[in-house]
RNA sequence: GCGCCUGUAGCCCAGUGGAUAGAGCACUGGCCUCCGGAGCCAGGGGCGUAGGUUCGAUUCCUACCAGGCGCACCA
């Protein structure tokens, strides 16, 4: 459609209609009311200031050299839109087509060599994940399923702190709790986690080993402790991630950079290309010559790496492995930390923006009307796997996903409690549940459910709407991928879900003339994989029963 | 002070420089002797403020106001 529109714009060109060097690109989009057509283009209006012609003049130039089959008529409206209008047979042959591809419409072919790396949770192995990792976590999954489903070779990553302060402290924490089991009374360390769960971690060790370990050296008990709480805060995370449906496909730990002296290997690297420097004693990166407020610290003046330094490692390390584009999802309160990041990769010398950072605004939890801290240290955080219980997964999935990553999540409750029912997880879901329903019934009542039925028979508005609907979602797919936003699936689907329950109360299947009952059958069946479809990138389930 | 995000219906949010700005919740009134009423149909209500760019701005730019989050040799 788009060539044919272009190759009328050249022919008028070349009859003299008008003139213009370069033609603006052609933008076709449902118009928002259906007596405008079913597309239309701003095209003339675009390229009127390039032309110095009139846009409506343009627009009949375009429209007089339109000559396709598949067109029923087109029509200048406004200051110079042009309003296409198909001829019925287009929309058949579409839903023939959805209906040919079955369970896989949706599914764009593959995209060739762009290898992509979505890094996401990345949460600190020292305590149960909460809320906001939940958003990180379901927003995350969702832009992996979504964007493998649009073609793109992605691969998902989560990056285990496993080195550094934070998994001292854990230590620290746990032989604390362990000893207070054992009837000793210790000052608790000032950077300490104070979740409950240290406290059945170190019960754990009491049940398991007793005070085997009271009679040890401090810091080899410590060193044990770590390795003990760190496996088991790992298989806790992983257990929580995997009931809240979401898998990553490389599990990397940062020891390992440690371990393979990859750090030093990328100071020295970054300090014979002259981005790295000397100063008090410590090692800064030239940030500011990547535009960074300040130069950073990569080496503290006792010699310890900081947490910079470990990432620029391990960002080098990302590209080495020969992806073309980094994602990461970090919240809002660490995107102070791009620009550094950023700059680390151009002192590197890879391009800036081959590290794309998407960051997630804050989720704010309320309950009884009052905002929970979120806070790990005080132990009072609402955890993920409590979320999970509270509203289930796919409530919970669906509520983060379905607003724009941008946005602040205020997650109540008391309504996700109450109110579970009136989600609009549940409204799509029950569309689902519905068609699976209307085929159970189908099959007893002998209608011929492998029918290949005469689809022009389909003329009802609302089924011209829910066809139509439905053949909007491979762009869907292809326009929410490239903008990284899985947020409109979660709003496609719903609208989905709505066309179809607007159709069901308008037109039967059963009762009806087998040929149209036929035709409709055929219809709902691609509305049920494609809501499917949807569902599955959002990691929501859909039921055949509810 | 500097940086990032946000400001759209009573509430919570969509919205790709286009035509009469859309869903949900809440509210009001209708719809099953019939495929699942967790549903459908109808109704009222509006882009933070002030400029600018453009044929055209909710969308882009600038300033201001308001809310959130950052601004470590912590992670």
């Amino acid at each position: 459609m788009n060539h044919a529109i272009y190759d009328a714009a050249q022919q008028a060109i070349a009859d003299g209609a008008f003139n213009a060097e370069t033609l603006p690109q052609i933008i076709l989009e449902v118009p928002p009311q259906k007596e405008f057509g079913d597309y239309a283009t701003n095209f003339a209006l675009q390229a009127a200031k390039a032309a110095r012609t009139k846009p409506r003049t343009i627009a009949e130039a375009i429209v007089k050299r339109l000559k396709e089959d598949w067109l029923e008529k087109a029509e200048i409206a406004g200051p110079g839109f042009i309003n296409f209008y198909l001829k019925a047979d287009v929309i058949y042959d579409k839903l023939a087509a959805i209906i040919a591809v079955g369970e896989n419409y949706g599914t764009l072919d593959k995209k060739q060599g762009e290898r992509i790396q979505l890094e996401y949770v990345s949460a600190n192995p020292t305590g149960p994940l909460h809320v906001g990792h939940g958003r990180g976590a379901a927003v995350g999954s969702a832009l992996v399923n979504l964007m493998r489903a649009a073609g793109y070779d992605v691969q998902s990553e989560y990056y285990i702190n496993d080195a550094g302060n934070q998994i001292d402290n854990l230590a620290a924490s746990v032989n604390v709790r362990y000893l207070e089991l054992l009837g000793q009374t210790v000052e608790f360390p000032e950077n300490g986690y104070h979740g409950q769960d240290i406290v059945a971690t170190a019960q754990r060790i009491v049940d398991g080993y007793g005070d085997k370990y009271l009679k040890m050296d401090a810091s080899e008990r410590l060193n044990v402790f770590k390795e003990l709480a760190l496996q088991e805060k790992l298989a806790a995370l992983k257990e929580d991630l995997a009931a809240f449906n979401v898998q990553f496909d490389v599990w990397f730990s940062e020891r390992t950079l440690h371990q393979a002296n990859a750090i030093q290997e990328t100071c020295d690297f970054l300090l014979g290309n002259g981005n790295i420097y000397k100063k008090d004693g410590a090692l800064w990166l030239k940030s500011t010559a990547y535009g960074d407020d300040k130069d950073r610290v990569v080496i503290r003046d006792n010699g310890v790496p900081t947490y910079l330094a470990a990432d620029i490692a391990y960002h080098r390390n990302k590209l080495e492995r020969g992806f073309s584009t980094l994602i990461n999802i970090w919240g809002a309160d660490h995107h102070g930390y791009i620009c550094r990041v950023k700059a680390a990769i151009e002192a590197m010398g890879y391009e800036g923006k081959a590290l794309e950072v998407l960051i997630l605004q804050m989720v704010s939890l309320y309950q009884n009307g009052e905002l929970v801290k979120m806070s790990k240290r005080t132990g009072q955080s609402v955890t993920l796997s409590e979320l999970i219980e509270e509203v289930g997964t796919d409530a919970a999935r669906f509520f983060f996903i379905m607003r724009s990553i941008d946005s602040q999540l205020d997650f109540d409750l008391d309504l996700a409690k109450s109110k579970s029912n009136e989600n609009p997880v549940y409204y799509i879901q029950y569309a689902h549940a519905r068609i699976c329903s209307i085929f159970r019934q189908a099959e007893e009542a002998g209608l011929n459910i492998a029918a290949k039925p005469d689809l022009t028979r389909l003329t009802m508005p609302a089924e011209i709407d829910l066809i139509k609907k439905m053949a909007d979602y491979e762009d869907e797919i292809a326009y929410a991928a490239k903008e990284r936003a899985p947020h409109r699936i979660a709003r496609y689907v719903h609208e989905l879900a709505g066309a179809f329950h607007s159709f069901y109360n308008q037109c039967r299947i059963m009762g009806v003339e087998p040929e149209i009952a036929e035709a409709r059958l055929v219809l709902v069946g691609a509305v049920k994989n494609t809501i499917h479809h949807a569902l599955t990138i959002l990691g929501v389930s859909a039921p055949e029963k509810m």
